[in-house]
DNA sequence: TAGCCGTGGGA
DNA sequence: TTCCCAAGGCT
């Protein structure tokens, strides 16, 4: 017997949800900076490495800044890899900051100091997977590729699966999915890709989405079937901060960042009472390459 | 591939 | 307070 619940697996056209989010999305879009006429790839590249996992709200300020100060690629490779993990202050996941930097480095080597436009080039740069890729291809180029974050998982969980969340992220099904929403047209593929995007953060949220505002309310599969408990598999939840060894990285690193000169054993000692946890933190920090150094020399960011 | 990698805002 | 979760990527 056919599955009649499968929505993603029938034959049946879906209906249309392009066409009502781009009209909302031209109305109701954010203004952001990554929005404004002539607003550079390599600024939206920055932009969508800070987004990973970061609030927009925390990330604007740092890109205006970070921009000012690097407006090229070939500008921040031309700084040590340490200045960039320092202006990358308290947003977090640090790691980025240094693939960031390696990007803009083989960008100005190999690519003319242009980001690349093509997808598979972005991939084969450091800090930019599946979503990254492929938005700086739609959003700085105007290409025609699914953009897919977890914005766009959860609206089409919810819109086309009739599913109340996400499941774990999976390239192989999600960028078809997506792809299946997609008009024809570049620009429309392109504005569907952003509008997608905006609906999950604005309205279309993980708790509490406001469908009475929504404008796929009415062809919304999830609101058909009567909000109906996501009884599928469930994205990962992350790990326990407090008490992490994430959390003691952390507290190294606000200490490199906050001096000039290096950091004594001793001042690292400071941070954290558990001598295992920081020697296996230290230890990490520095097979990242985000502390170099030893006990004789003391510790800093990587100034080459 | 499941687990790890920071920090902070909002409920 | 505590918990969730945020324009993911890497190994």
């Amino acid at each position: 017997m056919e599955d009649t619940t499968a929505a993603d697996t029938s034959d049946a056209p879906r209906p249309d949800i392009a066409t009502p989010l781009v009209a909302w999305f031209r109305a109701e879009a954010r203004d952001l900076p990554w929005r404004r006429p002539g607003f550079p790839a390599w600024g939206t590249l920055v932009s969508e490495i800070m987004l990973q996992q970061t609030q927009v709200a925390r990330v604007v300020p740092r890109l205006e800044a970070w921009l000012t100060r690097w407006p090229t690629p070939a500008d921040l490779a031309a700084s040590p890899p340490g200045e960039a993990v320092r202006a990358w202050d308290r947003l977090g996941y640090p790691r980025r900051a240094l693939a960031l930097h390696a990007a803009a480095t083989a960008i100005a080597g190999q690519h003319d100091n242009v980001v690349p436009r093509d997808v598979d080039a972005l991939l084969a740069l450091p800090g930019i997977g599946d979503y990254t890729a492929r938005a700086v291809a739609v959003f700085a180029y105007g290409d025609r590729h699914p953009v897919v974050d977890v914005n766009v998982r959860r609206v089409l969980a919810r819109a086309v699966l009739g599913e109340g969340e996400p499941g774990p992220a999976k390239a192989k099904r999600d960028l078809p999915l997506m792809e299946s929403v997609l008009p024809e047209d570049r620009e429309a593929a392109a504005a569907t890709n952003a509008a997608v995007m905006e609906l999950g953060a604005l309205v279309c949220v993980a708790r509490s989405p406001a469908c009475d505002v929504c404008p796929i309310a009415d062809r919304c599969s999830w609101r058909a079937a009567g909000y109906p408990e996501h009884d599928g598999p469930r994205a990962p939840r992350q790990a326990r901060f407090a008490g992490s060894d994430r959390q003691v990285r952390g507290l190294v690193m606000a200490e490199l960042r906050a001096s000039d000169v290096p950091v004594t054993r001793d001042e690292v000692d400071l941070v954290w009472p558990d001598a295992e946890q920081r020697a296996r933190a230290l230890a990490s920090l520095l097979r990242d390459g985000l502390v170099v150094g030893d006990d004789a020399t003391g510790y800093r960011l990587p100034d080459a």
